[in-house]
DNA sequence: ACAAAATGTTAGGCTTGCCATACAATAATC
DNA sequence: GATTATTGTATGGCAAGCCTAACATTTTGT
């Protein structure tokens, strides 16, 4: 479990190739350059980089694969990621395109700590009937009014 | 109110200006660089990338100042870090370090949306039955309950 | 007012991360 | 199986942001 160290571009790499695996139980170099809005090269330069990591296997023409390493460091943005976008969908009642944009953005930069305060907040309020579903109506009631006033 | 786009890093220099101006009525380069833990000589390049997107006033050696739109990004980015730093320490009860931090990284990518419904959301919680002072005790309880059952 | 200290600037270098372009290898199609 | 299309790679270039080191300009202290 020591914690790797790499770049928010380097996350969102291991992010996209995981979840693409999950869906079509194997990845193209192009379908993450699609992904992430990049092209093939950078591609693969950042997929040396990830293998100079040891966090995908990486042979020139090779099928590309994560590491378990790099299968958790996956993992873990991809819990930030969705724990951010229920608090932003839920919570914040963003829509889901914005949550998405900004949970994108903020998954790179939340400690462990701030993910598990943000999952036991959402279970709170899940569970407690301070935060039950009435609650959430009239606090989304609220944000609908206050927005209307500010135009 | 053109909402001038600029990068994390120049940002933070703007946000530093502003705060360093306002305790001590002026600013030299050498104190920017200190907040910001960068040398002097980025700090001279980040004025003249700044003063290019007339942010600031800048002259060689001469007295560094904001502009009236360089005030306004400024403003903008402290409100986003003060709002963070309160939805931090108050509802995800971080330490006061933690929410600094994390409210450092996350005022640069958040949307003017986004800041606004985390005010919304933070008067709710101040206004409101459900989310009054003994609502958030229990919360913070459930925090320090459910972090001790995980070690 | 002049030497010493502090501050500001310049120049060159490094890293990350992207691009375009050209080339290499694999896959698909006839 | 040869040709075409797709995919992957290598190279060189660019911008942002930081650095060090050397130099210029204030500022300070006596």
């Amino acid at each position: 479990m020591e914690q790797v160290k790499i770049t928010a571009s380097l996350e969102d790499y291991l992010e996209a190739i995981y979840e693409i695996i999950e869906e079509k139980q194997g990845v193209k170099a192009v379908e993450v350059a699609k992904r992430l809005n990049v092209k093939r090269s950078s591609v693969t330069e950042a997929l040396k980089n990830l293998a100079d990591k040891k966090l995908v296997n990486y042979g020139r023409y090779d099928v590309i694969s994560l590491t378990p390493a790099g299968v958790e460091v996956a993992k873990k943005v991809i819990q930030k990621h969705k724990t951010l976008y229920d608090f932003f969908t839920k919570i914040l009642a963003l829509s889901p395109e914005e949550a998405s944009i900004t949970a994108c953005k903020v998954e790179h930069v939340i400690s462990e700590d701030v993910l598990q305060k943000l999952i036991a907040f959402g279970e709170f309020c899940n569970s407690h009937y301070c935060m039950e579903a009435k609650c959430v109506e009239e606090l989304h009631k609220y944000y609908a009014e206050k927005l209307k006033k500010e135009g």
